[in-house]
DNA sequence: TGTACATCAGTGAACGCGCGTTCACTGATGTAC
DNA sequence: TGTACATCAGTGAACGCGCGTTCACTGATGTAC
């Protein structure tokens, strides 16, 4: 009842499935490339298997693609370690601070992969049915306009901030800074943000959400 | 010294070059479908012209397909009618409504056309080399941060405003609306923004770059 | 004015390549006796 | 314990399609005489 196995499941590799190889491994080339002219073949050569067999674990490229997708957005994710969840701690400075650096990372790491995929429709449709990958299924805006909710309750912001929009302009902010990188030809030049640049973007919030009088 | 001439522009058309002919049918089909899946059978059918033509005009599909982003571009800015371009007239908050109607449409608009060459950088950086097509020559982020210093020297915004900043999170916001609406299945959905959505913006901006003690 | 020829952009069938996918075959493992 | 057979995931050559691109041919126009 066992039969066949992979070679490069045999030395090493514990007892994975072939199945999580094969997204592992996707998602791999995904973090080291994007996913712009990713073949299947590319992915069989870096799991070290035959070219046909992913078809004996997914419906076709599709599926696998909008699954390693997930795995890699979850596994940067993991990378990046932990966001200010408790709002009330440390200083809202600070913790907006750290959603924004957060958000850099995460985007800078993740659109690469987003780019070559815009183009079809069916993947991002695959995507989008699976739970997100960040901030437990929130996604990293509702995160924030969570987190700023709760600081406007505890009265560390104005009592009429308005938190959606604030959140949305944050985030948005990331992926302007990031896109420009994705537009100038690839992976070519490592992201550089203005030195700064994210303090004026604080202080911009913060007067306009932080309570009266505030700097 | 004048052969043969194109079937297409032999019936009225006037007397476009077929060069000329060619770009506008690609733009033509991105604002009309994106450039998913665009091929150059597509264009040579929407353009009613033989399939190897393009090759007498053009190096090849990249080239046509940058040329026609940046007409495609330049199109939808035409349509779009003018920008408050000069600071001090009307109310700041006015302006800045007009300027992020503007993004939000214009990203509308180019978005899809971007998505589908994202994955393909030779075209990006073809289409960079082309003067910007928006803001004549100065990009919608870069037009609305000059807005903003010109309003801020003449005093109707705070003498500290960070004005890059604020345009970054103003342009930002318009991207991180339009974005959803791209990655959940292309051209289906129209877009909606919640109603009062665009005055939360404005008011946080306000609020953080608004000369002391404004609303 | 009329006829023969040269020019060259336009035409579209054909080429060749790369891709996603299929399928006859392989061979390691479990089962029967 | 040892041998023959059945199972089925893995293998990779081969298929077929769609694409960008090429090129021998067409035919409208300009020129020579």
């Amino acid at each position: 009842m066992s039969p066949r196995k992979a070679a490069a499941l045999r030395d090493g590799e514990g007892d994975r499935s072939l199945r999580e190889h094969l997204i592992a491994a996707a998602g791999r080339l995904m973090a080291r490339r994007g996913t712009a002219g990713l073949t299947v073949r590319d992915i069989a050569r870096e799991a070290q298997v035959a070219d046909g067999v992913l078809y004996n674990h997914f419906e076709g490229k599709e599926e696998l693609l909008a699954l390693a997708l997930h795995a890699h957005v979850r596994t940067v994710e993991r990378e990046l370690g932990e966001r200010p969840t408790t709002a009330g701690s440390g200083t809202v400075e600070d913790n907006l601070r750290a959603y924004i650096t957060q958000g850099l990372a995460l985007h800078a790491a993740i659109l690469p992969s987003f780019a070559g995929l815009l183009g079809r429709p069916e993947v991002l449709v695959r995507f989008a049915s699976l739970p997100n990958p960040v901030a437990g299924g929130r996604g990293l805006r509702a995160d924030l306009a969570a987190y700023l909710r709760a600081e406007r309750d505890l009265g560390r912001l104005a009592p009429d901030a308005s938190t959606e929009a604030a959140a949305t302009m944050i985030i948005g902010a990331c992926h302007e800074l990031v896109l420009p990188h994705l537009l100038g030809g690839g992976t070519a030049t490592a992201l550089e943000i203005p030195p700064g640049f994210v303090d004026e973007l604080l202080t911009v919030v913060l007067r306009g959400i932080g309570p009266a009088g505030t700097s």
